[in-house]
DNA sequence: GGCATTTCGTTTCTAGGCTTACGAAACGCC
DNA sequence: GGCGTTTCGTAAGCCTAGAAACGAAATGCC
């Protein structure tokens, strides 16, 4: 079969996803600014905020990071000051990451401009698409 | 304000849209097996297909990529065997990428596990959703 | 014809993300 | 109590992705 024509990449839901992804992407970047945190160092610095200190595996888990991908961010975040790891007395296995009072300090603030860069990334859609978007997309996990 | 609990991280679009395309290239890889190609590389090759011999530049327009980006995966399908660069006789500042003999036997096959990739992705919905999934996604653009 | 601008490619840096493999600690079961 | 299994963290390697800065080549305009 020598026609490429009844596949198009740009009618591939893949294709779709990482470019809705990617222009979701950009708009965090854009609206945290310079020196705020990536997407992924938000969305960590926030499960601690709502859970209190946890594992690297368990906040992987939380936030569907792998093991390796965890061990990254939390390192960035370690650099920045906005968290500390100190081993679990009970389980010496485990690492709890913690937030740092910079990082309390900042968390408001930047849990406001995350609530802009979903409706952002919203914003080309009528009310009702994006909640319908939201259900598609959680059926699909 | 002490509430972290009115931004829920997993109802974000942004967390949504991640899971969602996680999860796709997860399916492609799986399907596309230890030596197919990865969904950028597989990507490429396709525009390819479709287009004949195009410069890196245009390339990664066409595909939504960085110009570095762009080089990692043509280096990478270089190193592979299923392309080839060449300086443009009209324009010594592009270099043309090419499909190899290789690559062209490989893609039909390719193609049709690319078409069970998407439809694996989409495997969850019911089919007006698919539909309408796609529908959204494309005015998010 | 000559110079500013644009385009193309590259390099380097930072970040996320996955795989495979491994060591250390804890747990479960006998 | 001891041994196998599971869990946690780490390491190294590969791939995608973007920013910034640069050289080289072409284009446009004068």
């Amino acid at each position: 079969m020598e026609e490429p024509e009844d596949y198009v990449l740009e009618d591939q839901v893949g294709h779709l996803l990482r470019r809705a992804y990617q222009r979701h992407l950009a708009l965090f970047q854009g609206i945290m600014g310079e020196d705020g945190p990536t997407s992924m160092q938000f969305a960590a610095l926030h499960m601690l905020w709502r859970r209190g200190p946890l594992s690297q595996n368990l906040l992987g888990r939380l936030l569907a990071m792998d093991p390796p991908t965890v061990k990254g961010v939390v390192a960035r975040l370690m650099a920045r000051g906005l968290v500390v790891r100190e081993r679990d007395p009970s389980d010496a296995r485990m690492l709890l990451v913690a937030l740092t009072p910079v990082a309390l300090a900042a968390l408001p603030g930047w849990v406001e401009k995350a609530k802009a860069v979903s409706a952002a990334t919203l914003a080309p859609l009528p009310r009702d698409e994006a909640a319908r978007l939201s259900a598609i997309l959680r059926r699909m996990g």
